[in-house]
DNA sequence: TCTGGGGTCCTAGGACCC
DNA sequence: TCTGGGGTCCTAGGACCC
């Protein structure tokens, strides 16, 4: 049976909750009518743009870039900090406005979500006011707009939804394919990012409709998995469904640019500390262990090397983890190249039920993970900060690292 | 004066086993 | 003793999403 999908996607998400909240203090400003970004600190060395009004995006700005660079283009540019507990608190609620719509809403990332609304007609109307009904709702009950695409599949819901911005509703049904997507340059097509872009442009593919009516065969040849992929997607052939589920967690990983370059591995090494604990607070709280540890660091000279290690069984206690991380950062660096930042990830991820026994062969692991469950309890209670190791006590990087997380998104459907 | 952060998937090469 | 082929696992690096 053919099915009716909605891509819901918040416009300008991280700047129009910014703004939404702007509204309310005092002197009232709109964001998202002057040239304004949401950019991370320059301080700590994390000046990029995250999102842009839609005048900075006149101006050139895009998000990714530098604040230096989009000051260039705009010096009167308006730079607010990120809000993740606000942009948590907005989706949820955003998530829940379109729930109510229909019982099966996948939500694609903090700003983005599918929506089936097959069988939802006798309730709600046909698609287009279905759908204008959910950006009605949105707009005046959390004050900022969405734009809705609608087909019959997920990939093409979400390349509709990209059409003209911001407050639109699109539609992209297969027969249409042909005159709204086609003539699209290739870069616009979900999954053809930067490399895959200039490499399409190499063979003179430029855009949707080349890609589309290109043999397959050569596709497969040139880009293997991922050109038989995009072939499709330029096709609109999808065959991904909208699920409620929850995904298990493949790997859990977290990194930081250090607050300056670091030469002293003593001191390398403690930040790394403060990124296990947090990286391994979370793996406990998913009830999961991990038996592959990573370290990726990024040099002074941008350049990146990764090495990780197969333990021979599953931990996750804070210490072992660490010990683990010792390894690898000796392994990886010598000292010469001062380091920029570091990102401690763990795969391999079991579930605790299932294999909790199996942990208990040494003492030493016991008590660490005795210590580190107490730990988890104390901080779920009383926050984060309420203990701290003594080396970490009065550390800046420390607490800083351990306010929120960062919301991450998917790259496939 | 440089370019963040989190997650998944793919690929190529090498090791190792039979 | 001049040496195949398949399977699996591990590792490093790179692609993509915003």
């Amino acid at each position: 049976m053919e099915r009716t999908i909605f891509h819901i996607d918040a416009n300008s998400e991280f700047l129009s909750w910014s703004a939404v909240k702007l509204l309310n203090e005092w002197p009232p400003i709109d964001l998202r009518s002057v040239p304004s970004v949401v950019g991370g600190s320059e301080q700590s060395r994390k000046g990029i743009v995250l999102a842009s009004s839609i005048p900075a995006k006149q101006l050139g700005i895009k998000t990714g870039e530098t604040l230096y660079s989009a000051r260039l283009k705009c010096p009167e540019l308006i730079v607010v900090p990120p809000d993740f507990e606000l942009y948590e608190d907005m989706s949820a609620k955003f998530f829940k406005i379109c729930n109510s719509f229909s019982p099966l809403v996948q939500k694609f990332s903090i700003d983005e979500l599918f929506l089936d609304y097959t069988n939802m007609e006798p309730h709600f109307g046909p698609p287009l006011e279905g759908a204008k009904k959910i950006s009605e709702k949105i707009k005046s009950e959390l004050g900022f707009t969405v734009n809705i695409g609608i087909s019959t599949n997920k990939l093409l819901a979400k390349m509709a939804s990209d059409f003209e911005k911001p407050d639109k509703i699109h539609t992209l049904y297969p027969d249409e394919i042909k005159e709204k997507m086609w003539p699209l340059p290739i870069g616009n097509l979900f999954m053809v990012g930067r490399q895959t872009k200039k490499k399409l442009l190499d063979i003179g593919i430029d855009t949707i409709g080349k890609l589309a009516n290109c043999d397959i065969e050569i596709m497969k040849k040139y880009l293997k998995s991922h050109g038989e992929l995009i072939h499709k997607y330029a096709n609109g052939i999808d065959a991904s469904l909208v699920t409620t589920e929850k995904e298990p967690y493949k790997s859990i990983s977290n990194g930081s640019t250090l607050p300056r370059d670091i030469s002293d591995k003593g001191e390398l090494l403690k930040y790394a500390l403060s990124l296990c604990e947090k990286v391994c607070s979370r793996l406990r709280k998913e009830g999961v262990s991990a038996s592959v540890v990573d370290v990726g660091i990024r040099f002074k000279d941008l350049s990146y090397c990764s090495h990780q290690k197969k333990l021979l069984k599953y931990i996750y206690s804070t210490n072992d983890v660490y010990s683990a991380v010792k390894d690898l950062v000796n392994e990886l660096w010598s000292g010469e190249t001062p380091v920029r930042a570091i990102t401690i990830g763990l795969s391999d991820l079991v579930s605790n039920e299932y294999q909790q026994y199996s942990f208990f062969d040494d003492d030493k692991s016991k008590k660490y993970e005795k210590i580190d469950g107490v730990v988890d309890e104390l901080r779920e209670k009383y926050g984060f900060h309420c203990i701290t190791r003594a080396s970490l006590v009065d550390d800046k990087f420390h607490k800083n690292v351990l306010k929120y997380q960062n919301p991450s998104m998917k790259s496939y459907l």
